[in-house]
DNA sequence: AAACTGTTTTTTCACGATAAAAGACATTAA
DNA sequence: TTAATGTCTTTTATCGTGAAAAAACAGTTT
């Protein structure tokens, strides 16, 4: 087993989407670009669609036979990456306890227990390390450092720094700037959740990211730009961890983003501060208090 | 050939240097701390020293027998670790010209042309990757950014930002602190690098990345110390290609430098200020400089 | 001739295997 | 009885290999 053909069972599974959409499939090439993979593996799943029976497929002409079913999807599990397994892996071991700062990592125990090899499990952790959370002695194993107090005060002060610059560059952006029309679209998407937040509270962590990535690529800095990934990540496990009152954070946050967003649009540097501050104070309390204080060092 | 012994060869070259001082060797376990190496690669070591008539070893003692020659040492191409082959091939490939940014890059071509395994590639550019210089395309290629204006602008703003947080920092930090006397001695060495900068200045580099590190170590924040790697790599490369006006530029440095500490000894956070800003102004002046103008996108 | 399909080549991804190096355990000497 | 040496086990570093996926090339169709 060398590699799994995931790319190509998540292609596929997303390609059958557009069947419910159209009666005849577009060329090759256009495929590959609105799937995102090449054209080899769109015949390879334009193979399976003919097996199936979903599309008479002859040269250029690929018509839709039929509505696809529930069993023509691949499941879920078996179009994750590589890569996104083992993280899942190492986050849930991570965070469920046990994990205490100092510990050392093997991959090899690793690699068998998450059942792939030891190349994978090297490269994650290589990858991983840009975040902070572990550490490599030379030719020796890895240590963790763990996501500790320290950690989060740590993390939080740089995004405080790249944050407040981020904003207020993005303020002072030329009134005919695509991000302004970027940024009405998010106060939208916010109003509405605000509106919902009793049901839909749990959509805010999706509409956060993306509403700070819009933020911080105003900044033009690859390192700034970047360094939100680390945060994504973090934000992206504490959300599955921490569920208390997940309800009141979001909305109190929606607030606030909206608030910082009517401070970016008035263009007064001042407001912008004190919206941006406001709101970077709350997310890093929240951090915070979710730490179980027993694994400090 | 799975695996180099470079890492034997490397402690030997270091264990021959202490053949000059003693009589007889210490214990093993002491060899290794002292090496930085395992019992194992000792054992080795002393093994070899024994067959070449070095030493004479009956288990606690290892009596020398001879002083070591210049042919005992193992060469020094031997003893470097392969990413950093893998990395000195790249850069030079880099910075050699005719890298042009958005050029891809090709895992397989430069595994073969530097005799290296693919894996090995591929985890020095996913280490590598986090400079900045280089990106991954989803299940594809890695594209060059290139070392572009743009890049060390970005470069430098993180840096002017990180290193006047830490310096603010280091100034504040008690009398007590054990990094007053690091600087006193980082003082000393730079007034006597400032004496005899006619036949020394290129040491100034390596003097240049302790003194930085230091400061940057008082921020207690490990993304600040993490990111000085990327400048200290960017210089370290940086000195390698651009040697116009170095005892000068160096020159320069180190009053800057002098004044710089001068102005953390004061505790006076103005002049600390002022005196960083000023040593980092002239900092970026000079990377600026060196920027080949015609690899611009 | 531009854009597509069919076919072939190349590259990436992931594995198992193996030597180097680290680490653990057992034994012996001071 | 502590700290060394001797021996054995485990882990890390690296390669070659093969399937998946991308990319390049060649031949068709409109």
């Amino acid at each position: 087993m060398s590699k799994s053909n995931n790319v190509y069972k998540d292609a596929y599974n997303r390609g059958l989407r557009l069947l419910d959409e159209t009666k005849s499939l577009p060329s090759e090439p256009e495929l590959g670009t609105l799937l995102g993979v090449s054209r080899t593996t769109i015949r390879t799943i334009l193979t399976r669609m003919e097996e199936t029976g979903l599309i008479a497929w002859n040269k250029r002409s690929k018509t839709v036979l039929r509505v696809p079913r529930p069993d023509d999807f691949f499941p879920e599990e078996e179009t994750d990456t590589l890569s996104q397994i083992i993280e899942r892996s190492f986050m849930r071991r991570l965070l469920a306890g046990g994990a205490e700062p100092g510990m050392q990592i093997n991959e090899l125990e690793l690699a068998r227990e998450i059942g792939v090899g030891t190349t994978s499990v090297r490269e994650f952790l290589i990858r991983f390390s840009r975040f902070g959370l572990i550490e490599k002695r030379r030719n020796s194993h890895w240590v963790l450092k763990g996501f500790t107090r320290a950690f989060a005060l740590e993390l939080t002060e740089i995004r405080e720094m790249f944050e407040l610059r981020s904003a207020a560059a993005f303020a002072a952006l030329p009134e005919d700037s695509p991000v302004w029309a970027d940024l009405d679209l998010l106060e939208d998407e916010h109003r509405l959740l605000a509106r919902e937040i009793a049901t839909r509270f749990n959509e805010f962590s999706e509409l956060d990211e993306r509403f700070h990535r819009l933020i911080h690529r105003a900044s033009h800095n690859r390192f700034i730009v970047d360094f939100y990934d680390v945060i994504a990540m973090i934000f992206h496990y504490h959300y599955q961890w921490n569920k208390a009152q997940e309800r009141e954070r979001n909305e109190v946050a929606v607030a606030e983003h909206l608030a910082y967003i009517a401070a970016l649009k008035s263009r007064d540097l001042g407001k912008v501060d004190t919206a941006c501050r406001k709101h970077l104070k709350s997310a890093r309390h929240t951090l915070l208090t979710s730490i179980p204080e027993g694994q400090q060092p």
